[in-house]
DNA sequence: GAGTTTGAAACT
DNA sequence: CAGTTTCAAACTC
């Protein structure tokens, strides 16, 4: 098999494949070419390249179908046996890739996610299965041929401990949902796994609720808009598709509330990828977390700032105090050189003298504001601790030349960490603003500034990312979108 | 592994 | 809306 799609992939006009691939999976030529572009963006990146090659074997899988089976058999039909071939494919690489879809796919690919995964859950007729089926598998290829770096650790851990042949999207996939083990795996086991996993990757998380059911934004999955899945060690948990429609109203009544609690945590300005690949002399503010941090103890220096998790400076929005974070502190300084006696000085402890001395660059950014960088690109540490900005156009050795409106953000993609899913989201986001929206900032209900230009729904701009949750999860719900739109 | 700390979310 | 409580993740020992 491999060596087949290798042969293909040698195929020079292998994009064209994969723009006709597209197309005919997504027919809208906005989504196709959207797609298209995630693929292109993918191809060129050596250690995605088995997804690249994927997708074009996607191409010709349909194109077989098409060709051998001239029945009378629908063009939809068609494409969703397209992408089954093309989810063997990865089954194929990996058994259990249960987590690699859920999970990883749904981070990376969000908006393609609940885009695919609202037409499943919406989905009401026999066809269910199918296009449960077909979402999730269309998030497992895409996801696959993005990152196939993000999902390895901790996917393989998943895996592993989920012990079970699903092979399926559980939020997506109602059988392997139904089937799924009610009996918590053990809180520390978890998150142990966590742990090792590394934590970045956001949206790839299982949750260890007790209390909450998994409806409150407390669970890190319910807040990211995922179902909890097979890795989740949460008790009583209500946040599962046979759960939907107490899912759904629970988090119509959180939004009603707080229209912005699902809203991505960190936001970034649609321009800022525009600017830095005009000119990487300047330096926009791309990322900040929408709300700012209330910091009182953490300095902004561990994982309980998140800003910090989110890999983002500080702002002013930010109501912390004492703020070192390492990513740009609120007042806009970075790296200052006293940072070491500060900290020192203040009730941190060794290890956050530790950390600080982790986030030391090697070579402080030379601009004040380190929000060049996105994400992923920030590398973890061996006890998963978030390393500082470095070199912010460090280019991987995965990456190669790439093409379309991805070039700009090369740096990043050869940067990602095999935890840090949100690069790739916030690509995709980056991508649909740039085809969308422009920012409009606001205040959310409790007054706090936020930033609508990720908040419109899902819907409405299905390219969009969304999510949220304590991880900063930029993964895009799964759930059905409950916002009305426009 | 158990316990503590932390800050967001939820509640009053 | 401010203060308090609850919650679960992050962290420490």
């Amino acid at each position: 098999m491999m060596d087949n799609v290798k042969k293909k992939s040698d195929t020079p006009d292998w994009e064209t494949l994969i723009a006709a691939t597209t197309e005919l999976i997504y027919g809208s030529p906005r989504e196709s070419e959207a797609f298209s572009c995630l693929l292109k963006k993918t191809s060129n990146s050596e250690a995605r390249l088995r997804g690249s090659i994927t997708a074009t074997s996607v191409a010709v899988t349909n194109t077989d179908v098409v060709n051998n089976e001239s029945e009378s058999v629908d063009a939809l039909s068609i494409l969703h046996r397209g992408v089954r071939r093309r989810c063997l494919d990865f089954e194929v690489k990996g058994n259990n890739q249960q987590t690699l879809g859920e999970s990883s796919s749904s981070c990376v690919v969000p908006s393609i996610g609940l885009h695919l995964n609202t037409i499943a859950m919406s989905s009401k007729d026999k066809n269910v299965a199918n296009e449960y089926s077909f979402s999730g598998n269309i998030k497992v290829g895409v996801q696959s041929s993005l990152t196939p770096v993000l999902h390895s650790q901790h996917d393989i851990v998943r895996e592993n401990e989920s012990g079970k042949d699903s092979g399926q999207i559980i939020e997506v996939v109602p059988k392997s949902l139904a089937s799924v083990d009610l009996t918590p795996i053990s809180p520390k086991k978890k998150r142990r796994k966590s742990e090792q996993s590394g934590e970045g990757d956001s949206s790839c998380k299982r949750c260890n609720c007790k209390k909450s059911k998994c409806l409150k934004l407390y669970c890190e999955c319910f807040a990211a808009g995922f179902y909890c899945i097979e890795p989740c060690s949460c008790i009583n948990c209500f946040n599962k598709p046979i759960h939907k429609d107490v899912v759904l109203a629970t988090r119509k009544q959180i939004e009603s509330r707080n229209p912005l609690a699902f809203a991505p945590k960190v936001i970034r300005n649609s321009d800022s990828i525009i600017e830095v690949g005009e000119d990487a002399s300047k330096t926009p503010a791309s990322a900040r977390h929408k709300r700012g941090c209330n910091c009182k103890k953490s300095n902004c220096l561990k994982k309980y700032c998140e800003c910090y998790q989110g890999g983002v400076g500080c702002s002013i929005n930010c109501r912390c105090e004492g703020c070192k974070n390492a990513f740009g502190r609120k007042d806009g300084s970075l790296f200052e050189q006293d940072e070491e006696n500060e900290t020192s000085g203040t009730p941190g402890t060794k290890k956050t003298q530790q950390n600080v001395e982790l986030f030391k660059p090697a070579a402080p950014p030379s601009t004040p504001i380190p929000f060049r960088q996105p994400l992923a690109q920030l590398p973890i540490s061996s006890n998963n601790r978030l390393l500082p900005p470095q070199s912010h156009f460090h280019h991987g050795a995965i990456g190669s030349s790439s093409s379309g409106i991805y070039n700009i953000r090369k740096p990043d993609m050869s940067l990602l960490s095999h935890s840090r899913i949100e690069t790739i989201t916030e690509d995709i986001d980056d991508m649909s603003e740039n085809l969308i929206h422009s920012p409009i900032t606001t205040l959310s209900p409790n007054s706090k500034r936020v930033s609508l230009s990720h908040l419109d729904s899902p819907e409405s701009t299905p390219w969009r990312r969304n999510g949220g949750g304590r991880n900063l999860i930029r993964s895009f719900p799964t759930f059905p979108s409950l916002t009305p739109h426009h």
